[in-house]
DNA sequence: ACTGCAAATTAGAATTGTTCTAATTCAGTT
DNA sequence: AACTGAATTAGAACAATTCTAATTTGCAGT
């Protein structure tokens, strides 16, 4: 084990997305930085579906020259490789989700948070009747309302 | 039958907006002329999901004063009363939908057109799991995919 | 390693969609 | 007819997204 040079030296994640570039190139993208890191950024906030403008600022901390057009065109290319979804919940900027499992998107009115909803969105079993000779590729499904923090609110108000 | 003003002349049917005004007021809003005609173009327009633009557009060949401000609170305002549905499709302009029963919006991704699918979201019998105490008021489905007219087109190019 | 080329990235301008502002008008009372 | 809050107006402001043209990068083939 002498005389190896030191090849797998530690990076800090923010530095690598090593899992992110191992995705992206298997989806058939070519794995850049801007990618990797935009995708990374998206990987570790999937909670908080974050816009562009948000990914934007978080990955400009990661690799400052990044421009927002690129994250533009990143997103898009992710978005048409499947391994991020866009989320419209209202006429605000576009949201974006890298779980790409069958989930149903929740807004609630009173404080605008964004919660997944389990399930399975599997248009024909859904309830709704696909007409013959259409071919679906992507669902979503969003609901609104009150999320139960709020509701709690409302009561004692 | 004589003497009797002539109180129902003959209307052309974009001057009044009878029946728009009648559902608006049934919902407690105010149906204001602008109100009545913005609904109404809507109402006759309900197949192609038009945009704030295209409805600005429209309204304004009737109603030659009215202005883009008035179509947003109008629609706002529809929306909040439930008689107009805002639709998510993409990252272009936000389209609505008169139609409130429960169905899904279909895009085509060749040409943009949007189909509404018959069914039922109810969330309970969609396949998803609402967590307990979220309090679910709307729900919305879309799909996209390639309708049956660009489909044919791609097998014979 | 070097070259060539298509694909990706950049900064910033342009465009589009939506919201805001302040002044005016309107609808429905009193 | 006067009052009052709600609705409407034009246009400016703002925000989100796309475009443009110049540069850089990643990779295939020497």
């Amino acid at each position: 084990m002498k005389d190896v040079k030191a090849r797998t030296v530690f990076v800090p994640p923010h530095r690598e997305r090593g899992a992110a570039g191992a995705r992206i190139a298997e989806a058939g993208l070519r794995p850049t930085a801007q990618r990797r890191v935009v995708y990374g950024v998206l990987l570790d906030h999937a909670k908080e579906h974050p816009t562009a403008d948000e990914i934007f600022m978080q990955a400009k901390a990661e690799k400052p020259e990044i421009s927002m057009a690129t994250v533009y065109n990143c997103l898009d290319a992710l978005v048409k490789h499947h391994l991020v979804k866009q989320v419209h919940l209202d006429r605000a900027a576009t949201r974006y989700c890298p779980n790409m499992d069958e989930h149903a998107h929740f807004l609630c009115e009173l404080c605008g948070e964004v919660t997944d909803f389990e399930g399975t969105a599997k248009p024909r079993t859904s309830g709704f009747r696909v007409p013959r000779g259409f071919q679906v590729t992507q669902t979503e499904m969003n609901m609104r309302g009150v999320c139960p923090a709020c509701a709690e609110q409302e009561v004692s108000r």
